[in-house]
DNA sequence: CGCCTTTGACCCGCGC
DNA sequence: GCGCGGGTCAAAGGCG
């Protein structure tokens, strides 16, 4: 990101030239004057005409001395100018390290079905503040639910990897905790979700977005074509790979993953800039460069409909804007669609993408162009390991894993 | 038939 | 240089 501060100001000789000029014409001017007097007819000069070239004379001079006063203050503004300039560019640059030095967090926090807080220091945080239309309280009640936003710059993968287990480390704890505190009817469609983005000069922008959901994707609006899945090491949970194919060669892609402190916790990670206009539904963190600039919007990842016309960051109003989020409530399934049928209950009926009511809703609540959800089919119980060197046990493992529920799909 | 998912293989960066 | 692990490719098969 580069900012031109670049400030566009006359030099001081060109305005000492001009100023100079201002003062040989006062000067040409008076002497003028004065030559009317010395080189007129002296004795036929009236006493009126001398009066009158000396009162010409006076006023000239008046005139010279407010342009110099006002030249001086001229000068005062562009040297005052310049100051600035110079103070606004050490601290831009100072911005720019402290955003390489540390991460500015922004935590955004719900409490019950009426407040909103957002706390941070950041400026992102002070403009988020401004823009929330709801009355920001101190976080006291119990019942809350946290959404943290959180931008970094100029971290390396695995800083970033390193922070992301920080994260889940200190925050699994604190959702496992609200959760306990809440009835499980309490956690509605929305819950949390938590997204950063990172810029680097060397490495493609990223934003991961985490939400409470039970669908195998986040249902984005957009259009994604899976074309990997891998085992990470430290999550059994298999991550997937997409490639958006809503337009040819379009570099944004995605990964999915489920949380392995909370199964029920997706965490989507968007990289790169979509390359066509998005669809309507299509949330901004879907691409990476709008999600870095704007406000994020808290999701649930069944409902990428909501966001359709409503600004950018309007959680309170969302939500009060669809009480559909607030009524439905719904205990925590026990298994999740994009577990193999296998282990997973029956739980159509908690995929409420599908719910009709739920569409017709979103369709009175918002005026935009239906967005065609994704089937989500993928089963995400197949699994494999990279074959190499000592991890062939373990690759083992997981074919047979794999062999074992090749056949199974997950329930529709 | 076209698009999708699955999955084994390959590539590449990083740490030791 | 080697091993490890993440990310991607591409062939095969499924599905509507």
């Amino acid at each position: 990101m580069e900012i031109d501060l670049s400030l566009k100001i006359e030099n001081d000789e060109a305005k000492d030239s001009k100023m100079q000029e201002l003062e040989d014409d006062q000067n040409e001017a008076s002497m003028a004057a004065i030559g009317e007097v010395e080189d007129g007819s002296p004795l036929d000069m009236s006493l009126q005409d001398n009066h009158g070239g000396t009162k010409e004379l006076f006023v000239l001079q008046m005139e010279l001395n407010r342009m110099k006063e006002e030249n001086e203050m001229l000068r005062k503004v562009v040297e005052k100018t310049m100051q600035d300039y110079c103070d606004l560019q050490m601290k831009f640059a100072q911005v720019q390290q402290n955003n390489h030095q540390k991460d500015p967090q922004i935590f955004l926090s719900f409490h019950g079905d009426k407040h909103w807080t957002i706390q941070g220091n950041s400026n992102v945080a002070k403009n988020l503040q401004k823009h929330v239309p709801v009355p920001l309280e101190e976080e006291n009640e119990e019942l809350g639910l946290s959404l943290g936003l959180k931008l970094n710059s100029g971290s390396g993968q695995r800083q970033r990897e390193e922070e992301e287990e920080e994260e889940e480390k200190h925050e699994t704890p604190n959702l496992a905790s609200m959760q306990n505190k809440l009835h499980p009817g309490h956690l509605s469609a929305i819950t949390t979700s938590h997204a950063h983005a990172i810029s680097s000069p060397n490495r493609k922008a990223r934003v991961s977005v985490r939400a409470r959901s039970q669908t195998a994707t986040m249902n984005d609006g957009c259009q994604w074509r899976k074309y990997g899945q891998k085992i990470a090491k430290g999550n059994p949970c298999p991550r997937a790979y997409y490639r958006c194919t809503a337009a040819p060669g379009c570099p944004v892609r995605k990964q999915v993953q489920r949380c392995q402190q909370d199964m029920s916790i997706m965490i989507t990670t968007y990289e790169g800039s979509h390359n066509h206009r998005l669809p309507i539904g299509a949330p901004a963190m879907t691409t990476t460069a709008s999600a870095s600039e704007s406000s994020f919007t808290s999701l649930d990842s069944s409902h990428p409909t909501l966001l359709n016309g409503i600004p950018s960051f309007t959680p309170a109003s969302l939500l009060h804007q669809n009480p559909y989020f607030i009524n439905h409530q719904r205990p925590l399934p026990t298994a999740f669609p994009w577990m193999p049928s296998k282990f997973s209950a029956s739980n159509n009926g908690e995929n409420v993408t599908s719910d009709p009511k739920f569409r017709v809703t979103v369709a009175a609540a918002i005026t935009s162009q239906p967005i065609p959800i994704p089937s989500s089919s993928s089963s995400m119980g197949a699994s494999r390991e990279i074959e190499n060197g000592n991890s062939k046990t373990k690759n083992w493992v997981l074919q047979s894993y794999t062999r074992s529920h090749k056949h199974i799909k997950p329930s529709p």
